[in-house]
Order: structure tokens, then C-alpha cells, then sequence
DNA sequence: AAATCCATGTAAACGGTTACATGATTTG
DNA sequence: CAAATCATGTAACCGTTTACATGGATTT
């Protein structure tokens, strides 16, 4: 996989200064549904970019609160990330689903097993839509407007362009998972509704 | 990331035994499109595998080519890829997309490059679709076949609904780049047609 | 004659997760 | 008063990639 942590990492910092736990957020909310990284990681390759000349950091007193550490991007950093950007990207993203592996081998599966699982995905994507469409959209504002990104309109436009994608997403998979059940149901792969237990 | 790849290589082993080269083949063909893993790894996963006792191996001679290691799931290996098979997964994928992570940038990047590679990346999709819907569908009944997987109809069945799965999702990304082209356009965040370089 | 495919592996490095360690402040 | 959030980090481990090493058979 790409080594696309440094570049969200970088990015995010372009628009303002913030600590790990801040840039945890940042990724783990705005962008979690196509990237994700665990803090551990995050300070790790904080210390790495710091070494590296890419950030500079300082401690940061607040009143009521345990001091932060604060990072900085620097020209370095700032040119390494445009570098980045202006590079054009040529090969297609290669995808990893372990749900779509499950779904490969379960003609080897119990009809009752097969019928639960689709089921179960069926409520979770539609719970993730419902999250991308009504909750996400006014959390990323506020986020932003919280951690004072200064942004113009076309950053605004390309971050809301990223969460259009993961509604189409959640949709394509729901389309997927009833034309599936629907079809697994007429051919006699999983029970027909028979309610009870 | 979960621990799919041992279960991918059981999975495959219990239609039919193959060596590791093939096992390659299978997995980088069959399910490339949301799974794949190196040679290199592969070889190490089954040697793993082998001293878990989840699977047996003896060389095979071939007139005319270099003898291979052929590989045959044991009791052991279909109890463990069973029970796998019959749990159900509570989580939604994971994912991770480099592309995506490029885009929620793109407001910081030149309008020149914002335009050309989302013109790429609308090739390579429609490239990919093509793939799915002529190429992919006959190789891999080929492949099933030279590789002499003892199936059902249901197999079958889900075999290519994972396919169909890779046709909406090409789908479903060219219909986003399209929207996204367009209002880029209209928005004057991209430069629109002007031919000449 | 060269390139690709078949075929198997090892070693080092890298990316990422899990577990551990600590503790103050805020919210329910 | 308990749980969640804020806040920073380290160490060990695991999964994955890249580079190395080898060589016969087939296709172009």
C-alpha cells in the first residue's frame, strides 16, 4: 500500500498547526471511510517527519488542560506535500474487502449462515449511509472550523466531493447486497423468511 | 487489516489442491479485485499453514516441466476454514483509498493537474468495467476448470456475484467522477476544454 | 535470440496493530 | 462517581513488500 499516511499527515497540516491527538481526529473522522491510522502510529510518524525536517513542533500550554505538542509544517514539508500533489496518480486503487472474500467462498456456507450475514450488512451500510448523509456533513464543518482550517471554496468542495463518494458507495454496496439476497433467495441458496428461530 | 489471506488459500485449497504458484493465480485472478497478495508471501503463509498442520504437501513430478510442490487441505485445515465460514462478521470493511485521500486535497492543488487526473482515472475505471464485464467472466470459468474445481451451482453463484460487485463499483466511481468533472467545471476549479497543451 | 511464463524460496525492511504505561479533565 | 475524552508516548509483534537468487520451458 501506498505510503499515504506522511501525505494526509502533511495535507492536514498545510491548513493548520495541531498535535497527534488533533491529526488522529482529523483523519479518523473526516477522512475514515477511504484512510485510517491508529494514534501509536501517528506519534511514530510524527517523530519520523520531525526528523526528517518535514514538521517542527513545540509544547503548547493551555489553562485548565495538560500542555499539547504542537506541530508545525515547514517549507520542507510544504514542498514535499505539493511535490506529492502534482504528481499524477496512474494506477487504480488496489482494494482490500474481507467481506467480499467471505461472500466468494459462501456456497461452502450453512443457507442459515448466508441469509444472517447479508442481513446484518444490510443494516450496518444502510446505518453508514444514514451516518454519511445526516451526521458526518455538519461534524467535518464544525471540525474545521474548530481546528481553524483556513480553506477557500474549493477545498471545501473537493472534502464534501470525498463524502459524495462514500454515499454512492453505501448505496452501490445496498444495490449489491438486495439484488444478491434477492437473487440467493429465488435460486434456493438461503431460507426464505420462516421467522422463527 | 484481518488475517483474510490464510483463509482466502484454505478456501481455494477446498475446491481443489495446487501449489503455491497456482494458488497465486487463483487469488491475484478470481479475487484480485478485493484481494491479493505476493508470491512471497504466499510461500510463507503456506509454510506457516503446513506446520499449523492446516495443510500437506508432496512434490509433483510433470513430464516435460520442473516438478511442483502441491498443497491438499487437511481434516484440520476444513475444520478451522469451516468455523471461520460459519462466524459472522459484525464490522464493515476497513478501507483504504490512496485515490481518495488525493482527492480531498485537490483544493490545494493546480487546475491543470486536478483536470488530467481525473481524466485518467476516468480511463482506468472504464478500462476496469470493460474488464469485468468481457475478460474477467471467461477466465476465470477457464481457470476453474484447468484447475479442476469440483463445485455446485451455488459456488458458482457467488463466485460471480463478487464479480458483479466489481462491475457497480466501477460503475458507481464513474458516475461520481462524472459528477465531480462536471462541477469542477462549473465551479471554474478545473479548466475546461481548451485542447491545446 | 529475447522475453515471458513456470516454479520455489529467503532476507531485510517497512507499515501497521496491540498491548502497555500514565494521568488530568470533562461529561453523564 | 464512573466513564469518556484529552493527551503522549514505547515495545513487541505481525502482515506485507521489495530485493535477491535460481533456472528450465515456452512463446514471440
Amino acid at each position: 500500500m501506498k505510503n499515504m499516511l506522511k501525505q494526509a499527515m502533511l495535507g492536514m497540516l498545510r491548513y493548520a498547526p495541531m498535535s497527534g491527538y488533533d491529526l488522529e481526529k482529523m483523519i479518523n473522522v473526516s477522512i475514515s471511510h477511504f484512510w485510517h491510522a491508529k494514534l501509536s502510529q501517528i506519534y511514530r510518524t510524527l517523530k519520523k517527519m520531525e526528523e526528517d525536517g518535514l514538521v517542527t513542533s513545540e509544547m503548547q500550554e493551555q489553562e485548565g488542560a495538560r500542555s499539547k505538542r504542537v506541530y508545525t509544517i515547514t517549507p520542507a514539508g510544504i514542498e514535499d506535500f505539493d511535490a506529492w500533489l502534482a504528481t499524477i496518480d496512474t494506477e487504480l486503487d488496489e482494494i482490500k474487502l474481507p467481506s467480499l472474500v467471505r461472500t466468494f467462498f459462501m456456497g461452502l456456507a450453512e443457507t442459515k449462515n448466508v441469509k444472517d450475514q447479508i442481513a446484518l450488512w444490510q443494516r450496518l451500510h444502510q446505518q453508514q449511509l444514514e451516518y454519511y448523509q445526516a451526521i458526518l456533513p455538519p461534524t467535518i464543518a464544525q471540525m474545521m472550523q474548530e481546528r481553524k482550517f483556513e480553506h477557500e471554496p474549493q477545498d471545501r468542495f473537493f472534502w464534501f466531493a470525498t463524502l459524495r463518494f462514500g454515499e454512492l458507495y453505501e448505496q452501490m454496496t445496498l444495490q449489491w447486497l438486495a439484488e444478491l439476497s434477492e437473487q440467493a433467495e429465488q435460486l434456493g441458496y438461503i431460507k426464505p423468511d420462516t421467522q422463527e428461530e
